[in-house]
DNA sequence: CTTAATGCAAATAATTTGCATAGTC
DNA sequence: GACTATGCAAATTATTTGCATTAAG
């Protein structure tokens, strides 16, 4: 088993006496090679179709560990339940939400990625990872 | 019925051919008056602790009605279930989020809000209100 | 008078949980 | 070996929906 896969969820686990499993190395690695948002049943879903015996259960006790860990981020999707979004360093896109539809638009922005550097560093702040969401309305709905 | 309780969703409502009940005027004035976050169950009981009969149902319809109309924010909870905030501020301030010790910095940045309008611009999306969230250290923890 | 909203209860979905078993540390 | 995680299925819980009735525009 290869446990360089997540040093930083590795190293979550050992920090609180958690057991490192197979499974939990699978969602890790399904979660974050989503592209783009998913819920835990699609996540379920995926693994199961890959050949992957893992039970929804597990998914489920799964993912908040990883949101917990810093390797997921949760998302609001329209009124609907639980999303969740991986967080890859290198690229962190923002989201448009349409607040009729519930489209969701991935956007990214360097000038505003800059600025917010700037706002952080103002305020003695070192920033890892952002969230921005601008709600309003699509090209379809406006 | 007083209507200048809420011009926002009452212009909401008008604009889309809805109509305006005592129940989703109850249900507002709930809603706003909550301090922090709530869950729709929540508000829904409280409603009929005052007296008012409304049903679970009209409240779970009124909700995303009030989000839309921009007077809630849906807000991310713990892994639990919905969860709302009124929006009482005319501006809309950003937050620096500290991982360490949880610090909430308030801030604001016209530049990044005047990228962030020509960016939905450039979406061909209306913007009506956004979410900014940075996530790091603050001074006392890095 | 036309159309939308309400309440109720039943239906649906999502998420959680108990427990026996298997796997980590 | 001690203790945690898993899978399964059953149990919960939140949310949605159909429909008859009531009320707003």
């Amino acid at each position: 088993m290869d446990r360089k896969a997540s040093p930083q969820f590795l190293e979550y686990i050992k920090q609180r006496g958690l057991k490192w499993t197979p499974e939990r190395e699978k969602v890790l690695r399904e979660a974050l090679a989503m592209e783009g948002h998913f819920e835990a049943d699609e996540l379920a879903f995926r693994l199961r179709k890959k050949g992957s015996r893992i039970s929804r259960a597990t998914v489920y006790r799964t993912l908040p560990l990883l949101v917990k860990a810093g390797l997921l981020n949760q998302v609001i999707h329209g009124e609907k339940h639980q999303h969740y979004e991986p967080i890859h360093e290198e690229r962190q896109h923002d989201h448009l939400i349409c607040l009729k539809c519930g489209r969701f638009i991935e956007v990214n922005d360097d000038r505003i990625e800059k600025l917010q550097d700037k706002l952080a560093e103002a305020n003695d702040f070192i920033p890892q990872r952002h969230k921005l969401e601008i709600y309003g309305l699509c090209k379809k709905c406006k």
